[in-house]
This record gives C-alpha cells, structure tokens and sequence, in this order.
DNA sequence: AACTATTGTGTCTATAGGACACAAACATAA
DNA sequence: TTATGTTTGTGTCCTATAGACACAATAGTT
C-alpha cells in the first residue's frame, strides 16, 4: 500500500478485462486471501496523474499489456457500495494494516474500464499482495463477489455488446490469425445468440476489413478452415466510420 | 458554498441540460461574474449522497424539474483540467471566499451527465450566486467557455447522437403535441444532417409510437400539418427494445 | 380566383438480411 | 483404398428496408 497522502482520496479504479478462450468469454479477476471473495482488478488514483492513466497502469500490473484497447464506460457513485463493513473485513482478514482502516472507511466511488486482451497474451497474470491468486473466470459463471462487482461486470458487457456494432473487436480478442468460424463463436459468445453461418460470413467480408491468408487450419475430422487476419488500415477506417447497423 | 467538511474532495458533476427551440439545439450555461466566460450547471457531491443524487439536485436547482432524462455519460479526470490558474482567478473575481481558495486548488473530476428537458417548460433559468445569469445558448455558437466544458459539451452531443438510435429522444425534448416537421426538424438538428421529408415520416410512423390527433396547426401560409403526440406505453417498449437501425 | 409554400400520400428501385441447399475437403474407420 | 461423418465454402431465393422522386391537397396571401 502507498502513503495514501498521496492518493485521490475516495476515488478507485476498476478493470473488467476481456478474453476470450474455448469458445467462453472469460474475465480476469483476483481471488482476495482469507475472504474467499473475488475481486476485479482495480487501483487508487494519484493526486497528479489521469484516472485513464491509472487503469492503463491496472491492466499493465496484471497482465503485462501496454497499449491495449481500453474504454471507460462507467463511474459507479452510490454512497453505500462500499458500505458498512468493507473496511472492517479487509482489516480482520490481515488483507490490510490497521492504520489504514479509516482510508478505506471512506465512501468510494470507483470508474469502471473494459479492456479487450488477446487470451494467450496473458500466460501468467499476476496478483497482487492482498490476492491469493489470478485467473480468468468464465463470465457466465461467477463465484461471489466482493462489493458491486458483479455489476460493474454486467454493465461492462452491455457496454461491450453495444459498441460491438460500431467496432469490431475481433481484433483485440482474437490472435493473429484465426478462422471464420472462430470469429463467429466470438460474436456469438459476446451477443449471447446464434448468427448464421453463412450470413455471417457474408457480413462480415462485406465490410472488407479481412485479409484472406492461404494457410489452413488443420487438425479437424473435417473440411480445413482458411485462416484470415485483419487488414488494420480499412479496420481503423471501419471503426471511424461506424459499422452499418447491427446483428 | 456549503462547509466544504461534508462534500466529497475534489468531485463535482456537470450536466448538459438540451433544449430545442426555433429548430436550434440549445444548452443551459451559467455566465460567471466578472470572469464573463460561461459555465456549465454544476455541483459538489455531498459524502452522503450518491453520485446520480447530485445531477437530479442540479438539474432541479436550475430549471425547477424533476424526474426527467438525465443519463451519466462520461467522467473527465485528467489531473489538469482545472489548473493552473482556475482557483486564483475565482478568488481575484470575489467569486469565492479566500478561506475555500485551497479546496478549489485541490484537483478535482467531474462526472459528466446529460439531461433532455422541453425548452419551455424553463422560462426562468435560475443562476447560482457566482453567476449573473443563467441562459440558453445555441450549441454551435458558444461563447468563450471555462475549464473543458466545451469537451465536455462535444463529449455530450457526441453521445445524444449514438442514443438517438436506442431512444426517440423526442418525448423529451419536445412539447406535448408536435408536428411531423418539427419532430424531423429536431432529428436534423440533433444529427447535423438533413434527412428526406417522405422517408423520415415513413420510418418515424413504423415505428407506432405516435398518435395522430385531429387537430392541426394553423397559422402558416401553406398546408397545415396534423399535430401527433407519442404513446407513451409503446414509446417506452420500443426503447426498451432498441430501434432497429439508424438514421 | 390565382398563387405560393408546405404537407400528405404513393411509387419505383437498389440494397441488405434471413432462410436454406449443395458441393468440397479433412480425418477416421472399415 | 474406400466409405463415412462432420464442417467449411459458395450460391440462391425471398422479404424487408432505405433512398430517390412525383403529384395531389390545403392554408394563407395577393
């Protein structure tokens, strides 16, 4: 823990990270020591630096990444969602020094970030000292969380679902290189509905964004998908753009 | 000013209050004392309130509603958007008291919320202490503005325009009987574009939001158009389902 | 009564979206 | 080597929606 005279006072950030992995969505989260609870990945803000540059900070602590696409997209400031008894557990489980109880007693509001992270770019994300562990949860599955978490997390993918029409964000989720099918699932997972196959794949190369490699993917008792990549030029120009209409 | 002791440090609201009036989209500003520039309606959040509380608080406290539109889109939080000289110059103007000068020296963020209100149901603005009048100003041709409240007001028409595909942002900023143009009128305003008469009324009408009346209004020398009023029962279904496409 | 301006209504066409059929190809099993 | 199961790649049909545009109806003015 810093001196907290430095910090913002009452003022956090949290990151609901994205990544998509078997077909799931996952979100990475930090599993508290003693309380059992989970936890979104989040920071306290300088007095002297951007609450933007602070989530950029969260998401490099915990998954290495720079530069990765990440959006505000809430303030979250009801006076009780950290309320009665936040502080009081986080002492009584040696998660914090007692000297620091009445700066977490506190009313907190806290800025919600999303971040879109490729899965396999986050080999070993890492916890932090009041974190036993670090690990992606599936998002249709979530263990108890601490506070308003789970909240923030469903209000994270409405976001994501939203702005999914006006960027396509295979990019970031996805690596490299990849299949049409692989980028449908993601939609699919994202939108929580079925598309069909071939309409999608219709759609999708209608926005002419992708760039048909002539590798394969082999290994399936069945048909080789192509695999594509993005043309990150005409990606740029879409999401400038807008996409036209939804799915 | 209240005693700064209860407010939450360095947090404020600012609202952007729309209206429409004369087929121009206007905004509700303050214009300071001395300074001359203009202000965006604001507050200090009380430790014991909630975030959402204070925005309604302001909204109220400048144009006597309650209970209308008013969505949080986005919180500013660089560390330098009230530095370097924005205490100094409130103090030199005798805008505040020297004994609060250190409370505004403090960094501060503002969490942005945006508000539809129907232009005449606010005759008399009312200003706060710090402020000679409190007007409504046409959003393309703004006045010399303090701090960043003119990102903050882009940010919030940026934002109305992505709404508007979600929500037929009429009921709100339009009184309770208008006219086909005028509903258009307010769409081309909002969205910086014209649109077809014939088709917009085609695709408004499918819809089945709006109730025709047998009234017209007279007056003008041509055809008078019938006056329709929105179904609010539907209105809100359709919102709550999303619009289909966009304009 | 003629004129002007704007509203109300309808048509045509191009495009996009949803439902669906069939051939091609990879791995496995016979 | 051949047959089989499964999934990919491609194309068609039909309908809904969107954009461009023509003409009649009507309130006020001259």
């Amino acid at each position: 823990m810093r001196d907290t005279t430095t910090l913002q006072p009452g003022l956090s950030v949290d990151c609901v990270i994205f990544g998509f992995h078997e077909n799931e969505l996952k979100v990475l989260m930090l599993k508290m020591k003693k309380m059992g609870k989970w936890a979104l990945p989040g920071g306290f803000v300088d007095r002297d630096k951007d609450v933007d540059t602070e989530a950029n900070n969260v998401l490099k602590r915990r998954t290495g990444i720079e530069n990765i696409f990440l959006h505000q997209f809430h303030l979250f400031g009801k006076v009780d969602r950290n309320r009665p008894n936040h502080a009081s557990n986080l002492l009584d489980n040696g998660l914090i020094d007692s000297k620091f109880k009445s700066w977490f007693e506190q009313r907190f509001i806290t800025v919600g970030y999303y971040a879109l992270v490729e899965y396999a770019n986050v080999q070993a994300p890492k916890p932090d000292p009041i974190s036993e562990k670090c690990e992606w949860l599936p998002i249709t599955e979530l263990p108890e969380l601490i506070l308003d978490h789970r909240q923030i997390i469903v209000k994270a993918h409405e976001t994501l679902k939203k702005e999914l029409n006006h960027q396509p964000i295979g990019l970031n989720l996805l690596p490299e290189k990849f299949t049409m099918p692989e980028l449908q699932a993601l939609y699919e997972t994202v939108l929580e509905k079925k598309l069909d196959r071939r309409n999608f794949r219709r759609k999708m190369l209608s926005y002419e964004i992708l760039i048909q490699t002539n590798e394969r993917r082999l290994g399936g008792a069945h048909k080789a998908p192509t695999l594509y990549q993005f043309d990150k030029l005409k990606y740029k120009q879409a999401i400038d753009g807008g996409l036209k209409s939804g799915w």
